[in-house]
DNA sequence: TGGACCCATGTAACCGGTTACATGATTTTC
DNA sequence: GAAAATCATGTAACCGGTTACATGGGTCCA
């Protein structure tokens, strides 16, 4: 059996489609008798409304397009869940697209959405506003997530990463480190430039020691693997590393260990990021916390602001919004019994796992 | 200035709004002339096309529904990665839908995806059939995921949990274990309950142990904890630990650890699923993989099979598909040196981390 | 030179909803 | 008791595309 629409729903209940539609969605000045008799239409033939029909009239689909980039796993599910939660609690639907690879495709992503959301939230580490603004379906209500916020064209909502960057140093600095490198991430990601930027500033200011060291890496395992590697065989230089990530961070580590070199006594050791398996790996991964899924959240809330304020002419401003990331001390950075915090409120784990 | 129609664009190249659509959809019978004064126009006018108009007249949304519990993290991203990796290979979009909580929501949830999908991706370890062939829009392409198989109204696809529970015993039992634990899910979930038949079928087949031993769970970290404590206390009864996820077996392990009770020597442990975090945590975890990412890419090969079976009125049998998990031994159960299996393909980890 | 045929283009209906406005019945008001 | 106001319901246009069918100009062939 066909599906049923509006119309059959109708003249099954010998009324309009104009009092179906109206009994349907509560609208105000329909009779009770009415109501029951197109509702009990609707039963008979199972009907369920088209909701693409009926937002293209009311130019309202209660969906909000999302476009991420291929993701590293923990921090993808994390910011989707944010985006979620926020969502759900708006009965609003999500529309995903990962783009996956080149700007051509990205291109057509964001064009895809045209006609089919009520806002974007488009997530770019590695995109210029200039390629979005041009991209973008004019129009459409958008929030940048972690892009570079070089023109601020559209609202954005983004990782305070040189604070971060600043508080590990420092973290590192506090527990007695002299020598510190930095693990960076690929280059011409946002996150990974801010990081590294914020480390060198870091390090020229705290420690006067010359030349930051920065070695290059990719967000991946196997480049903190190598680069542990890599400092094991020259180990005595360097008693501290800050990491990009948190991967990179777990690999170095592991390779570290592996060559004997003591984490945290030799060299303590800092990520970017606290992704789960921060906690589980031995000895525990200091990190700064960023509450990823409280990003995606914030970021549909912002994109509803927007929209809203779209709806109602009011010209709302393209705003840069930060999340401080957040200190989390664990075992691979804690030299001293009792660690004194001054940059960021120090947050402890509540024991339980190690 | 307002986004601009096909009806704009037709205006501004002076054609009519046929040629434009056809024109801008690649037709043949369309004169090149034609073509460029068209795109010419579309370019000036910066137009977008209207998805959801197209999809309407068209009947096809280029865009698959996924209707999800809950999850569990990892699971959550690895099934959203491969559904989105057999998506994206088509060119077709995802619209998400997490069902929070009650059966209400989750039905407003299904009916939602009329009209805006091709087809629908649902995954519901707690539903019965019953429950969704009541609620699916009538006549919309449907995969279950790791559903209970009752009455196979639908097309379905789902972990060979029995199967898993099998080889896992088998496991642990060529392992030298005398006296098994399963700690199991929560109770109605389908992969759950599976989990522990196929245990209590094979503990019984294997040892004839009198009554299989069964603690209770919830697929939580710290429900695992507490089920490490309890063992801890009474641990010379028990040898060996089948946890019904990896989660579980991770906080049961870290308990029994903190408790002085040796892994695997004292206690062998193996989990389900292979999340990343089992080949992080000390010991590493054994466990049964399932290749979620692959689950949820052949649902969507499936469902592609599925509508295109109904466009071309093949009838297509609701058949149910299996994946099997595969056994993947770490350090949490390995007691022997080498360890021959004979029940699943064993799949050794490549070193490098740890 | 005229009819058959081909082919590019245009006209208008349609997808399935919503809603401005028209209509006619009922109630209110003087 | 007639005019005005109110209100439930119906008619038809509209959202922005696609496409069946109509149209008319050009080519081919007798």
């Amino acid at each position: 059996m066909a599906t049923s629409t509006i119309r059959d729903v109708a003249r099954f209940a010998s009324v309009s489609v104009a009092s179906a539609s109206r009994a349907l969605n509560d609208h105000s000045g329909v009779t009770p008798a009415m109501r029951t008799r197109v509702l009990d239409a609707v039963a008979a033939l199972n009907y369920v409304p088209h909701l693409g029909a009926r937002s293209l009239s009311t130019k309202r689909s209660n969906t909000i397009g999302v476009v991420l980039p291929d993701l590293f796993g923990e921090f993808f599910s994390e910011i989707i869940r944010g985006i979620d939660y926020a969502a759900h609690r708006r009965g609003l639907q999500l529309l995903l697209s990962n783009m996956h690879g080149s700007a051509q495709e990205t291109a057509s992503a964001l064009r895809a959405m045209r006609g089919r959301v009520d806002g974007l939230l488009v997530m770019s580490p590695q995109l210029d506003a200039d390629f979005l603004s041009h991209n973008l379906p004019k129009g459409l209500p958008t929030v940048v997530m972690n892009g570079r916020i070089d023109g601020a064209l559209h609202a954005s909502i983004a990782i305070d990463n040189r604070a971060g960057a600043h508080a590990a140093v420092a973290h590192l600095v506090a527990q007695g480190c002299k020598t510190i490198a930095h693990l960076a991430g690929p280059e011409g990601n946002a996150d990974a430039d801010e990081r590294a930027a914020g480390f060198r500033e870091a390090v020229t200011e705290m420690l006067d020691d010359g030349e930051p060291l920065i070695i290059e890496g990719d967000f991946s395992e196997d480049a903190g693997i190598a680069a542990g590697e890599q400092l094991a065989a020259q180990y005595r230089r360097v008693d501290g590393v800050f990491s990009a990530n948190d991967i990179m961070a777990i690999g170095c580590m592991t390779a570290l260990i592996e060559a004997g070199v003591k984490v945290p006594s030799d060299v303590a050791m800092i990520g970017f990021d606290d992704v789960p398996i921060a906690r589980y790996v031995t000895p525990a991964l200091s990190t700064m916390r960023v509450h990823i899924a409280k990003l995606g959240e914030r970021a549909l809330d912002r994109l509803i602001e927007t929209i809203e304020a779209v709806e109602t002419d009011d010209a709302l401003d393209a705003v840069a919004e930060f999340l401080t990331p957040e200190l989390v001390v664990r075992a691979s950075s804690a030299r001293t019994a009792s660690t004194t915090e001054t940059t960021t409120p120090v947050y402890r784990e509540q024991g339980r796992v190690r």
